[in-house]
Formats: C-alpha cells, sequence, structure tokens
DNA sequence: GTTGGTGCAAAGTGTTTGCACTCTG
DNA sequence: CAGAGTGCAAACACTTTGCACCAAC
C-alpha cells in the first residue's frame, strides 16, 4: 500500500477556481455536505460553478484521499474532509443530526480481524442510529 | 415505539404468489442480494415478475421488518433476511466478496454511547472495508 | 364484489459522460 | 499553445409511481 508522497494537495492538477472553492469549502464546512450542498454553496460565490464539476472534483479529491464519502441510510453520498482521527457517526432518526464520535473499541476490532481472518483493514464506517437525548424527551412529552 | 405484536409475517397483507416467493428467496439466499438478483432469481420460477413488484416488496418487508438493507459502498442497495443474531460486514476490495462478522465490542460500543451521549442506538452498521487472505496473497505474488 | 397487488411504461433521483469551448501551466 | 478542466445537455443506473387489469380475501 506504498504511496507516493504528494506534494501538495492537488498533485499536480491544476488548480482551478472552480476546484479551489470547492475544496475550500469542504474542508470549512467541518460537517458533512452532500454533491448538492456543495453545489449550492459553490454557486454562491461563482454562479456559474455546474453540479458536473462538483461531481467530478469529488471523484478527484476522493482519489486523492483528501475527502472521505460516508453512506449514511441515504439515496445520495456524503462527504468530509479527510479526517486527522478517525471517527464514525451516530444519525438520530428523530432529527436527522449527525454526531461525531470515536472509540478505541473500534481499532480493537479492526486487530481482532486481522487476527482471526487475516482480513486487512483498510478503512472502517461505523453508522449507529436511534434516537439522540433530546428526541427522546420530546418522544416522552409530545 | 411500541409495536402491535404481528400474528404470522406478512401481518394481514394479501399472501400473493410472487409475495411470498421473493420472501422465500430472500430467506434461503443466506447473503445479501440486491433488487436486480432478487429479480433475477424470481423470474426463473415466475417468469412475469416485474422489477416494481421486487421493489415494492421490498419496501414492504422493511417496514414489516421482515428484512435490514445494507450500504456497502456502492450505488445500489443489498438486502438480507433479517438477522437473528446481529452481525456486520467486511467487504473485500480485492474481490468483492462480503464476509460476515460479529464482535461482541460493538454491544460495548452501544452501551458506551447511551451512557456518554444519552443516545439510545437502535440500528447499528459496520461495514469494513479491506484485503482479505486470498488477495493480500495474490497481490503480494501478482 | 372490494380493494390491495400486479405488470407495464413513464417519471424521478442522483450521478456520469460527450462535446465544444476555456483557461492553467 | 496543448490539453486538462469546464458548462451544458443528454445519458445513465437505480428506484418510484400512475394506471388499468387481476386475484386474494
Amino acid at each position: 500500500m506504498g504511496k507516493i508522497a504528494r506534494l501538495h494537495s492537488l498533485a499536480g492538477k491544476r488548480t482551478t477556481t472552480q476546484r479551489k472553492l470547492l475544496l475550500d469549502l469542504i474542508q470549512q464546512a467541518g460537517g458533512h455536505l452532500d454533491a448538492d450542498e456543495l453545489y449550492r454553496r459553490a454557486r454562491e460565490q461563482e454562479p456559474t460553478i455546474s453540479l458536473s464539476t462538483v461531481y467530478r472534483n469529488l471523484k478527484l479529491f476522493k482519489e486523492l484521499d483528501l475527502i472521505d464519502e460516508r453512506h449514511f441510510a441515504e439515496e445520495h453520498h456524503h462527504f468530509e474532509a479527510k479526517a486527522t482521527v478517525e471517527h464514525h457517526h451516530l444519525v438520530c432518526l428523530g432529527c436527522g443530526r449527525v454526531i461525531e464520535f470515536k472509540s478505541p473499541l473500534i481499532e480493537r476490532m479492526k486487530r481482532q480481524l486481522s487476527r482471526q481472518n487475516g482480513f486487512v483493514v483498510t478503512d472502517v464506517e461505523v453508522c449507529m442510529m436511534g434516537y439522540c437525548a433530546r428526541c427522546q424527551e420530546s418522544m416522552a412529552s409530545g
């Protein structure tokens, strides 16, 4: 899995206005964006940008390992800037809020798998669905 | 979350030939099916069945909690008969094979989350991606 | 007999692609 | 100034829906 070190984030790819804007928006966002939300935000600063450009660059960023793609229980994909620390997601089925969490248990699980099945894990997605404290309250009272 | 007990699996819904066939196929399959694969198998026994019927029934089965829907890193969804025992998935990026596993660590993680965030977890999806033993070998030799 | 379920075709999503034009390097 | 990247529209893959007919209850 040797990977050639990248000199800067775009690794020789051309730095177009659109590409830079998209990358900035993703990194600023902090949270999770889908292609459409990113498109909407990008158009505020670059009204002629097209949705294809958004998709093409998301694909590129993924290849360059600059972003992670997430598959929540929805039809479309979500993206987020590559995490410095691996973390996972709690999705509240009440309000739709996505809460990030991390747990050392996941590392242990990886190790267990490689020991038991000889499987080398390169990427983990943990998605827990349920109800956040707030939604539980409003269900109890409502 | 109160749920009226179901008398039998289809809970008052009509037992059509197609519906029964689809449910049988899913339960026999053991593994993971996508809508198209299910359609293909169903047509072997019921050549006039339509893809819409497959989708409509998958939706119904999901509502009746007879199947689980999975979101591997692909465009379409996979389904499997409701698991008696909660288990999770290893997806090999080399050969595409899906290996099931279970781990007590996941229960612990759930408990930790409810303790730390007051979040009640109703459903968990853990998807680990990487390379199975076989694919590691062929990468090393190839 | 009602009316829920089906098959078909048409529409709806989210995403990708072909092409001519534009701009980076 | 070559060719990577763009905008646009058309194509794509998967899923849902409207409608007329059919069959389970």
